[in-house]
RNA sequence: GGUCGCGUAGCUCAAUUGGUUAGAGCGCCGCCCUGUCACGGCGGAGGUUGCGAGUUCGAGCCUCGUCGCGACCGCCA
């Protein structure tokens, strides 16, 4: 038995009572009566009173918060009217026979118990921010889903193989963090923003079911949602198609969910192309915990009076609209706001209607037909107190600025208490069938919706040397909330796809795509099994589990929005030495 | 890189139109207190109002610059 302790501090109850116990534990609070001290004494697991007589232990005066003490003492059932029923212990105490101050603190820089302190305080004393129970729940919470991903990986016949931290620069994509060689001096590793030509590889390795908990580095800026270091759970299997994995990644959410939150999940998830994901809510992550749906209105203005409207649709663009249900009292300021967003989004501007005093009011009104207000009064289900909004443009960029719009409008709706969204609501689904390739216009070429080595849907091979656009890849990203969780696919195997992705669709230089992917490509050739997989934000999935706003929340030391860890006081200087070593002089900025 | 917001005691926040010696709660220090759990009582310490200029008789408040932090946009195959 511990001689520091015999119980932890969330386990005595009235049935202790009578037994001696030791604790030991942080000093929580204290509360001292001159003739007797009650201290919370707190450890990872909660809060035990202890009760001293300072006189026969005249230390009690002078314990202080965060004081690291061992306590000998005996259970007693609290007297009668005294019970805390906010603590799970709290039918008990524990009277004090022996204290030993372990350690001494010294006053910590905030009160631990205030949860709404600046953040860079926390950062810089993280140690002392993970004590708070808050904290310490999320990270046992973080480590409960990684059990449940692995238990669950493992049952089915997943092995578990890290990867190389230090790989190869590839410049495709997120920008990435380097890493001198110093044997080679002038000659860089990269740090990998995912595994994934690893995972691939192992697949030809002939090792069939892979994971890791990966960690990646993006050198990009950050955000809420993101860091420059975070981990994916990263998975790749041989001989499936898009439905095996479906049915494993739902099978795993399904028991992360149970064991983090009791909830049983309803499985499958539902399953929506990227075509009506973007029609019907404007976003490829749409969150459809709330309506607010886009309606399409191009027939109906196809010959209208309002020109915005009708060349859009001469245009071979679209007209859509949506309904802000109570919004009608915005404020000009808020039109303003919304407008910018509009804007911002790459319309070119933003028209609307205000459903007041039985009338319709908005600057464009006036050109509408009888006809055309019936189809908008119909299909948009308009009522007093509504606010409509428009977007007349092509399809793509017209359901991206009211996708755009829908959630802002959510969130302000939300906050004015007229729109709810359900708390506790899981909605899952597949997003599928995205365009393989993007025509980007700066570059003036076909770029890869988001990676070279995504399979094309077998029936749109033929259209990848004449229209690649057209392509849909077997991507599909796993959407929970309006939060894209992760994304994967069914990666080509065949040599030449791959090469003809490279060289006919992409335009690489076959000479840069040799370097960069060309072991890759003959790995591939060397009798490649069919294969896809996933990467899931396992940040983005705590984070949303815990009910965290940040996914600093759950990462027990993460960087700050400018990518400095306030603690160690990283990144710092490199020794002159160091940098003599690798050959490297550093370009101090101006000033 | 851009836009917006914030910066006052250790922490969370006040400070009327630009006007006396910048306040409160918590925390901290000292004394008192045997049933508290946001313990209570009395007393005390603690401030370059992020920094620098400017306007003004007078700046926490206005202007400009600068630094720091955050959110968002760009970026994140």
């Amino acid at each position: 038995m511990s001689t520091y302790r015999t119980h932890h501090c969330a386990e005595l109850r009235l049935s202790h009572a009578g037994s001696e116990v030791t604790l030991s534990g942080w000093v929580a609070s204290r509360r001292d009566h001159g003739g007797l001290v009650f201290v919370d004494l707190r450890d990872r697991e909660g809060l035990t009173q202890v009760v001293f007589d300072p006189q026969n232990l005249p230390g009690s005066h002078d314990l202080r918060s965060e004081d690291v003490v061992r306590v000998r003492g005996k259970v007693a059932a609290r007297p009668e009217g005294t019970a805390n029923p906010k603590l799970a212990t709290g039918e008990i105490e524990v009277h004090a026979l022996t204290l030993d101050v372990l350690n001494r603190s010294e006053t910590p820089p905030w009160p631990l118990d205030e949860e709404n302190v600046n953040e860079d305080l926390r950062l810089q004393y993280r140690y002392l921010d993970l004590r708070r129970p808050r904290m310490t729940r999320h990270l046992r919470l973080r480590h409960a889903v990684a059990s449940a991903v692995r238990a669950h990986l493992d049952g089915e016949g997943f092995v578990e193989i890290e990867t190389p931290m230090l790989f190869k620069s590839t410049p495709e994509g997120a920008r990435e963090y380097l890493v001198p060689s110093r044997v080679h001096p002038g000659l860089f590793y990269a740090l990998p923003q995912s595994p994934q030509q690893f995972k691939q590889l192992l697949m030809v390795a002939g090792i069939e079911r892979y994971y890791q908990m990966a960690r990646c580095f993006r050198d990009e800026d950050l955000r809420a949602d993101r860091q420059p270091e975070f981990t994916q759970i990263d998975l790749e299997m041989s001989f499936i198609e898009r439905e095996d994995l479906y049915r494993l990644v739902e099978g795993m959410m399904r028991r992360v969910w149970k064991t983090a939150l009791g909830v049983d999940l309803a499985i499958p998830f539902p399953r929506l192309s990227f075509r009506e994901a973007m029609d019907t809510f404007g976003s490829d992550k749409p969150d459809r915990r709330f309506a607010m749906r886009l309606v399409d209105l191009t027939d109906a203005f196809r010959a209208s009076a309002f020109k915005v409207f009708a060349g859009a649709v001469a245009a071979g663009g679209v007209v859509k609209a949506i309904n802000a249900k109570g919004f009608a009292d915005a404020t000009q300021g808020q039109i303003d706001l919304l407008t910018e967003h509009a804007k911002a989004a790459g319309a070119k501007g933003l028209a609307w209607i205000k459903v007041e005093g039985g009338a319709w009011k908005s600057p464009i009104v006036k050109f509408f037909s009888d006809a055309e207000k019936a189809a908008l009064a119909e299909r948009l289900a308009v009522e007093e107190g509504d606010l409509i909004l428009f977007a007349a443009d092509a399809w793509a960029p017209a359901c991206d600025v009211l996708g755009k719009l829908r959630t802002i409008l959510a969130e302000i709706l939300r906050k004015l208490g007229k729109l709810r969204i359900p708390e506790n609501t899981w909605d899952f689904l597949w997003v599928v069938d995205f365009p393989l390739m993007t025509f980007d216009r700066d570059s003036q070429r076909h770029v890869s919706t988001h990676h070279p080595f995504t399979a094309p849907v077998p029936e749109d091979v033929p259209l990848l040397k004449t229209d690649p656009t057209k392509v849909r890849g077997q991507h599909y990203d796993l959407v929970l909330n309006g939060v894209e969780l992760g994304g994967g696919s069914i990666r080509i195997h065949q040599p030449e796809v791959q090469r003809m992705v490279f060289e006919d669709v992409l335009k690489i230089p076959k000479e840069i795509a040799d370097s960069r992917f060309g072991y890759l490509v003959k790995a591939l050739s060397f009798g490649a099994p069919p294969h896809g997989g996933i990467a899931v934000g396992f940040d983005r999935l705590c984070a949303i589990l815990c009910g965290a706003e940040s996914i600093r929340e759950v990462i027990a030391f993460p960087k700050n929005a400018k990518a400095q860890d306030l603690m160690t006081n990283s990144p710092g200087e490199a020794e002159p030495r160091q940098l003599r070593d690798l050959r490297i002089q550093a370009a101090k900025p101006q000033g």
